[in-house]
DNA sequence: TCGAGTTCAATTTTT
DNA sequence: TTGAACTCGA
């Protein structure tokens, strides 16, 4: 597709400081596609020298293959392309790569990063049971008063401002950030001689190593055009390695929209445009209005939602695109009836199941969507940051590979020893851990003198010799055999697909087995390469990964995901549920305005996502935080001028829905149909409610049709005085004691 | 010292 | 509902 003449603008200025002020939809990737092919071809600027930073790894994934194709050239698989090709990543998988390029012509203590090569990365769930160990064993504090996550928080805050273990001491005005002062010194030195970094440390010792003037020289001549995607979404450090790179050429495009700006819990800061302005004042501004995607009806919706925000530059997003099918509004009596419309719905349409995309704020809010889809046998897939590489199993054995490749993770290392059960208890682990810390001695070193330390008993020292054996074999056979090799080498040696299923029924076992299996089969990407190699990039981009960048396209089934995991699609019908204040907005950001208008982003993020239809949903009622809770509609579609706004035909669904739990909800409703519409509309916070049980006995006989406010309808088919059966609409025969369980008789 | 059984707390959003 | 952290018996 041509270029607008604003795309044009943008794609054939070179050599000067470049914002593009985007809009949702466009085509601000094919602008920077293009951009990078001209540079290429019509201006032969050399390929290697041009550097792009996405924000996922998908977006990352997209664009080489778009950059491939303009180039003739096979798409890289990752960003290590091994022919002349534009480094293009996201900040963190770009700042590893150059980090292990400096660590290898470097030492480090010239770089005083005191980081080896082979360094590994520590995900949200190491770095938590490493924090957790230090508060619990060194610190010896509660962990109820000082939970690991909020330290955690301080730590990476700090982190995020520069702020040093060493500097956070004159930070300390409280008793908690005396607390984070001392596990962030202690945090700090377990990474050191774990040879880890967190997250927010691959940005820091970047930042850290493009301070040494050497090196930063060598960085900017060897990437003279820098391109950032998603500009909004980046934070102070991330602000400040992009200046240092591009302030000798000032070659640097960047695309900016602050509509879409989600991510200021991750430090993201939008006052980072302020600073560009400031820093590149000669920058040509090129604004892309015009939306390519969604139809009239959809923008004019979102425009309207996101004008309310006063941080937000007016602007005005349009299309051509003619106005298009419904928007439509489902407000359902409770949630089990807000899942079966937009099931039906979905089973209803003309066309693919993939054509339909189910959005919510947290992940926790898919489930009833999930049951709802299970039980109608319609395809889905629920896209979880995370969800795979999260399991048991998967951890193990990358637990494995990560020792093997850097024997001094401790953390790695203590979840494997034992696993599969060897007979090294934990008592055996103290005494390792009591001499690594006096002796100053790492795992590996006296896991092989076993001999020599006395505390052990022969009994304790054989278990160990036996693991040693098998771990000294595998870090031998990782030199000779590319990583999925590898992995099934452990699997066999380790016994461990007999260890991991040994307790569980045939379904579980086939499932474990089979993740087993498909992550062999996802090293086997990597199977072309130097055996280390394969494992070293292996478990690099393995930490870097989400679900989403598996994807799979090529079977039908429908999509669901959090809002925030969606901002990279599109999809022609969006199903935008759980619109009700305290959720969405959620009350985390009610009363606070800056909060507020990053929700109110994010609502325009959701609407943006549809391309023909868009339906919204909230539910009168619903299951949530394990109680029944009733909130009003959503700030947000109050918002939206009402003229757009088109009711769902309640009535024409249920009409088609009538089990039996429907109309026997209907029958004890004294205000009977009014029920959908005005006794649960009213706009009260109810608390969740506590349910007094105390019921009396006599009233109940067999047969009788009862009521319980998570199973609803139900009848009494066993009873000896207080214990009954019931049968319940949602659960078959439950057994409950009637005089304490909030059950209530129907009439 | 294990592990089965029980209690109790927890839910934004993710590179 | 789930999971992690506890208890307690062997």
């Amino acid at each position: 597709m041509p270029l607008n003449p604003k795309q044009e603008e943008a794609k054939n200025h070179i050599n000067w400081p470049l914002l593009i002020i985007a809009w949702a939809w466009s085509w601000k990737t094919a602008t920077l596609t293009a951009r990078v092919e001209y540079m290429i071809r019509e201006r032969n600027i050399n390929s290697a020298s041009i550097l792009m930073v996405t924000f996922t790894n998908k977006a990352a994934s997209e664009m080489r293959e778009r950059v491939a194709k303009t180039l003739w050239v096979e798409k890289p698989r990752s960003i290590y392309a091994k022919w002349n090709f534009p480094l293009i990543g996201t900040f963190h998988s770009i700042w590893i790569y150059i980090l292990k390029e400096v660590l290898s012509k470097y030492s480090s203590e010239e770089l005083q990063i005191w980081l080896r090569k082979d360094f590994i990365i520590y995900d949200e769930q190491d770095k938590l049971s490493v924090l957790k160990n230090i508060l619990k064993n060194r610190l010896n504090l509660d962990e109820k008063e000082f939970p690991a996550r909020q330290i955690a928080f301080y730590i990476s805050n700090a982190k995020n401002n520069l702020i040093t273990a060493k500097w956070y001491e004159k930070e300390i005005d409280s008793t908690i950030k005396e607390v984070v002062f001392k596990a962030y010194l202690e945090y700090e030195k377990d990474l050191i001689s774990n040879n880890a970094i967190d997250f927010d440390d691959i940005l820091i010792k970047t930042y850290a190593v493009l301070r040494i003037w050497r090196i930063l020289e060598e960085y900017q001549e060897k990437y003279k055009y820098l391109m950032v995607d998603e500009y909004q979404d980046t934070n102070l450090v991330q602000y400040e390695i992009v200046k240092l790179l591009a302030s000798k050429y000032r070659n640097l495009a960047v695309v900016w929209d602050d509509s879409q700006s989600i991510y200021s819990w991750r430090w993201a800061d939008m006052r980072n445009i302020i600073n560009f302005k400031k820093d590149y004042s000669e920058a040509l501004v090129v604004k892309l209005e015009q939306n390519y995607r969604s139809t009239k009806k959809i923008i004019s919706w979102a425009n309207a939602v996101i004008s309310k925000n006063n941080s937000w530059i007016k602007k005005e997003l349009w299309t051509e695109n003619d106005e298009w099918s419904h928007i439509q509004y489902i407000e359902a009596p409770d949630d089990k009836i807000e899942a079966s419309i937009i099931t039906q719905i979905i089973k209803e349409k003309e066309g693919d199941y993939k054509d339909n995309l189910v959005l919510y704020r947290t992940n926790a809010q898919s489930r009833k969507i999930e049951e709802s889809l299970l039980m109608a046998n319609i395809p889905y897939r629920v896209i979880w940051w995370m969800k795979f590489y999260d399991r048991a199993e998967i951890k193990d054995l990358l637990a494995y590979l990560r020792v093997i490749f850097n024997p001094n993770d401790t953390v790695s290392m203590k979840r494997i020893i034992n696993t599969p059960t060897r007979k090294i208890w934990a008592k055996s682990i103290e005494v390792l851990d009591h001499y690594k810390e006096n002796f100053g001695l790492t795992y590996p070193q006296i896991i092989e003198n076993i001999d020599e330390v006395e505390e052990l008993n022969n009994w304790a020292k054989s278990a160990i010799k036996t693991f040693n054996t098998i771990f000294e074999d595998l870090v031998l056979k990782s030199h000779k055999i590319v990583v999925s090799e590898l992995l099934r080498e452990i699997v066999k040696i380790t016994k461990y697909d007999e260890y991991i299923t040994e307790w569980l029924s045939q379904e579980e076992k086939t499932s474990k087995l089979e993740n087993i299996d498909e992550l062999v089969n996802v090293a086997t990407e990597y199977n072309g390469m130097e055996p280390r190699e394969s494992l070293a990039i292996f478990l690099e981009e393995v930490s870097l990964i989400t679900d989403m960048d598996t994807k799979d396209e090529r079977s039908d089934y429908v999509t669901l995901m959090t809002i925030h995991t969606s901002k990279w699609l599109e999809q022609k019908r969006v199903f935008l549920t759980w619109l009700e204040e305290w959720l969405f907005p959620s009350f985390r950001s009610i009363g606070e305005a800056a909060a507020l208008e990053e929700e109110r982003r994010l609502m325009y993020v959701a609407m943006t996502r549809a391309r023909e239809e868009l339906y919204i949903s909230r539910a009168s009622e619903r299951f949530n935080f394990w109680d029944y809770v009733r909130n009003p509609e959503s700030r947000f579609i109050k918002e939206i001028p009402k003229e757009h706004i088109e009711n769902y035909d309640l009535w024409n669904f249920l009409s088609k829905w009538n089990s039996y739990f429907w109309w026997n909800r209907l029958s004890w409703n004294s205000e009977g149909f009014s029920w959908f519409n005005t006794s649960f509309s009213n706009e009260t916070f109810s608390k969740p409610k506590v349910k007094v049980a105390d019921n009396d006995i006599s009233q109940f006989n067999l047969w009788d049709r009862v009521n319980h406010p998570k199973f609803w309808n139900g009848i009494i088919t066993t009873l000896s005085w207080e214990l009954a059966t019931i049968a319940f609409t949602w659960k078959w025969a439950v057994k409950m004691n009637i005089k304490i369980a909030p059950v209530r008789k129907v009439f």
